[in-house]
DNA sequence: AAAACTATCGGGAACTTTCCCGAAACTGGT
DNA sequence: ACCAGTTTCGGGAAAGTTCCCGATAGTTTT
């Protein structure tokens, strides 16, 4: 009854257990097991054939060799041929498949970006200038946020690894102390470029803002002004952007001579509730500062926003500065006076950098010009 | 002198030809042609050897076979077998190669998102939302932005697809009338989700809000505050979004009994100086109107800066109403009345049906609700 | 006309993983 | 000891490219 699938003989064969819900057979003449082959509509059902190298090739009765140096446009190739291989290509619409060449070469042209937010106009900027770049070099992006936490920092950074994305671009979070999880990135030789949230300890490309000068001019600018009590609502001290902005807001009241208040400065991890629970604190003090000089311009906001709402007359009983030119402080009431970095350039130039370190790696930081732009919240006239 | 790399006789070898530099050798005796092998030193700079399962299979005396399955959780083996794989796989801190298995499976994990812009509030939120729900499902997401430009978002989606991301959230450009970039998309089956500015023309889901009923409840509120010229500064016509809050503001004033002016309706394309110069049109008009309607927040606060310019008093000569409650809209003064949308949820619901859509293909629309948030800018008291 | 080249092409490994299916090594029961 | 049945493992194809290198046919040189 049964066949035997090697000599075809039936009186040999006989049960021999059963695998995966099969029954199998073995047939005692050639020493051979086997199990019946199932129909073959079973054949699972294939997503769709894509037109591959190897159906040009059939077609044109060539080796895919010859497609493939053909296509890639290598000089090793007839003239006749290849425009055969080109039209006929055309023809199919045959378009290479990414993966197996990122397969073969371990590069997958992408590159992963993080960044802590997503809500406000600067990350957003940085990612296109960085895009414009990127794409240009024939790279897509992945862009991952961290939404200020540091778990989903690392869980981004180890999923990007995972993806094989070819470099990193990085704004780290308000919470990152422990780099580990970007050491683990330059062991395994990809790129990483930090931007605007940068990790001095890493010996890796920083991108950053010239901070300390915007932040001097920012606090000069208040005392020429004729403030004198300048609170300082900073960063959270872990970044190194909040440091070197306090320590342009300190020499700054030095050098005018004005004496730094402990009581004046406060850092905060740069959410909107905190900024709030600050700008009051700052303005129910018995002595409460006639200006502050906001580490960014969302904070700078909701200052206003608190101000506003306690009755306090900006510039006039408060003179407040941010930091950034988000384009909302031009459109607020009064116009914030701020100070403005090339944040799209910032983009462009951490990508350049990185389309660089993939080259030839090169450790090194690089500062942006930053420049005040005055406007009335703090015009005390 | 030169060995026959075959007979290893020296005698029948005689030279014949170069080879992509190399001289290359004939071998009378064997019939046999070959050029000497280089030093082996020039072995191609691997980029880093990855731990692959291979390694693992070695390491242990194996077969590759034995650890993918115990790797991807398979019940055909051994548990002692599967432990000594998992701890060794933990101890040499294997990384599956995601490359390899999107190739086998012609899956990647990856959704495409394209957005026609990245500046304003609106397309980040949504893409935050959509990320939520995409990262949990396991997917990664490359996000792309058009600027608004049709050429570029055609470019897109064919670099996306190139990718072979799994699936495509998109909203269109406002100059895109010809979609037939997403036809060859839904021709290839990936599947395919429009949300905000989505086309009904296509046979695929699309996810809107309820923009319909949006601006008839704003024009209404208008219509009640006392204001009687209300104006529209609408979107493109291309866009589904302009024609349904347009369809809105129709009905609200014919349902009030007051007149359509043709002179106070405009389309636009959504830009900054566009706004500027129609706000600015409509307000230098013979009869101007006392009101506007805009088709979004940017918009209408690009209205309320025309007007502060021009020294129109808000809300009392002109009443201002925008679209989507972008945060902004309650910073700036006076407050905006707008529409509020659930932007997040927007993104979270396109992802879920993104994700369903690759299950099990339904083409259906999705409405979210919206409400209307009255502040100052239309308070006419 | 042999020798020395050149231009062009093909074969097959490699990249890493999954999956199918056959096979070996057990377990118990007779 | 023999057999049915089960558990566990290995071999090898497949996915779509690129690249190395050997091979062939035609062309020029001596």
């Amino acid at each position: 009854m049964i066949k035997c699938a090697k000599c075809r003989q039936i009186d040999f064969v006989q049960k021999s257990g059963i695998v995966r819900g099969k029954q199998r057979y073995f047939c005692k003449s050639c020493d051979y097991h086997f199990t019946l082959p199932e129909a073959v509509e079973n054949r699972k059902n294939k997503p769709r054939h894509q037109v591959t190298i190897v159906d040009i090739a059939n077609e044109l009765g060539i080796s895919k060799s010859t497609v493939s140096r053909a296509l890639r446009g290598h000089t090793d190739i007839h003239e006749g041929t290849r425009k055969m291989i080109l039209d006929l290509a055309q023809q199919l619409e045959y378009q290479p498949n990414p993966l197996a060449n990122a397969l073969l070469k371990s590069r997958t042209n992408i590159v992963g970006i993080l960044v802590p937010e997503f809500r406000h106009y600067f990350f957003p900027t940085v990612i296109m200038g960085a895009q414009e770049i990127l794409s240009k070099a024939g790279y897509n992006v992945m862009i991952c946020h961290s939404d200020e936490s540091y778990d989903t920092e690392v869980a981004n950074v180890k999923a990007l690894m995972n993806s094989r994305v070819d470099g990193l671009l990085v704004s780290v979070t308000t919470q990152t102390n422990n780099v580990d999880h970007f050491r683990a990135v330059l062991r395994k030789e990809v790129p990483l470029v930090f931007f605007n949230r940068v990790c001095p300890e890493l010996d890796t490309p920083q991108v950053i803002v010239d901070d300390y000068a915007g932040a001097f001019q920012a606090v000069e600018h208040l005392v020429q002004q004729g403030y004198r009590r300048i609170a300082h609502l900073a960063g959270p001290v872990s970044l190194l952007v909040s440091r070197l902005r306090m320590k342009g807001y300190l020499d700054a009241l030095q050098k005018h001579g004005l004496p730094v208040d402990n009581e004046l400065i406060i850092h905060y991890d740069l959410t909107e509730e905190k900024a709030r629970i600050y700008a009051n604190y700052l303005l129910s003090l018995p002595q409460p500062p006639d200006a502050i000089f906001a580490i960014n311009d969302p904070t700078a906001i909701e200052i206003m926003l608190v101000a506003k709402s306690r009755g306090v007359k900006i510039p006039q009983e408060l003179g407040i500065v941010g930091f950034s030119n988000d384009p909302i402080s031009a459109i607020i009431e009064p116009p914030l006076t701020t100070v403005e970095q090339p944040v799209w350039e910032m983009g462009r130039q951490a990508a350049r950098i990185l389309l660089e370190q993939m080259e030839n790696p090169r450790i090194e930081t690089y500062q942006l010009p930053t420049k005040l732009v005055v406007r009335g919240s703090s015009v005390n006239c």
